[in-house]
DNA sequence: TGATTCGCTCATTTTCTATTGAACAATTCG
DNA sequence: CGAATTGTTCAATAGAAAATGAGCGAATCA
């Protein structure tokens, strides 16, 4: 067996961790179900709940045992926050060991989450595009007309989602978010 | 085995179905990627790509000869596409079969495709935030009002999804998208 | 009417992704 | 210094998701 199935409610929390209260438990729900909905791993998103209604910044231990999670998992997870920016590295006098907070800006999770996910894609995509039209310009009669514009409709799409997507995060970013 | 792991563009093509012509290719191979960044299944993505460069309604055959695809994948990839309203059934007089052409109009897709995938989402997430906060008030002092705080703070990130992403898609529809 | 075509459903199988945990490196402690 | 602590990496594996294809029903054909 891997993981337990569910969240360890009752889970005996050897080395003195608390298990997770319901306000936890509801919280690290939430984000599991958005995780599905933008298609991020679960154990990611269990991790950026906790982080995200923790009072005070978390060492890689505590995911570990009140998460149930396995040393490999909280490492990768963290680091992934990281590199998102939906986490950043705390220090805790007296602790040897590296403490972690949520980054909770609406703007910011938004617009990195974004950019990785989808303007990732439109980069290498307009290269494709003219290789298609290239080829499309050897096509036959109405074949080539066909294919010729529909080239020319993925072009405007693409230029359309790169105007759209910055003028989304603006309106996020604008009186709210906090 | 179960699918030639790549395109066909050597498939023998049984039926007198024609392989497919390097501006397909391409063509699939750029819904590929694209669903890849959306999680949309393979074989979805294939489906669409023929439908959306072919100069004429397609029947189900020849996805399962062109694209190599079972009759399960076909017809429930073009049910799924159907539901997503990304394609359309045409009547072929003097052919039985039911013939399929794409929907591409860019706002269109795109709106259904957030309703389906992120509305669904915030939709039973209210729910949840009241369970949250009737689980935070009975916290003790100081813990207790983080997580008021962080509830106000993920109540006011979904009113403003809910506020962002109609505007997002008046923004597609405004003198582009075909 | 019986044979054929068309297409759906769903149990099984395959493929892919996420998770695990052992091995290792680096740092600090006593 | 050796032992303990902290943390990373990555090959192995469990679990989830996608694809297959046999089986079936309905419609059409001859």
């Amino acid at each position: 067996m891997k993981r337990n199935a569910v969240l360890p409610l009752d889970a005996p929390g050897r080395n003195g961790s608390a298990p997770l209260n319901p306000v936890e438990v509801e919280t690290i729900h939430l984000f599991v179900q958005l995780s599905r909905a933008l298609g991020q791993p679960p154990s990611v998103a269990e991790i950026y709940g906790l982080l995200f209604i923790s009072p005070h910044p978390l060492p890689q231990d505590e995911f570990i045992d009140r998460l149930n999670l396995s040393k490999g998992s909280a490492s990768q997870g963290l680091r992934y926050l990281l590199d998102l920016g939906a986490a950043r590295t705390v220090y805790v006098a007296g602790d040897r060991r590296v403490h972690y907070e949520a980054v909770a800006e609406l703007r910011n999770l938004a617009g990195r989450f974004l950019r990785q996910q989808v303007f990732h894609y439109f980069e290498d995509s307009g290269e494709r595009l003219d290789r298609i039209a290239g080829a499309a310009g050897k096509l036959s009669g109405p074949e080539r007309d066909h294919a010729l514009a529909r080239v020319k409709m993925l072009k405007s799409w693409s230029k359309n989602a790169r105007r759209v997507l910055p003028l989304l995060l603006a309106l996020l970013g604008s009186r709210n978010g906090k």
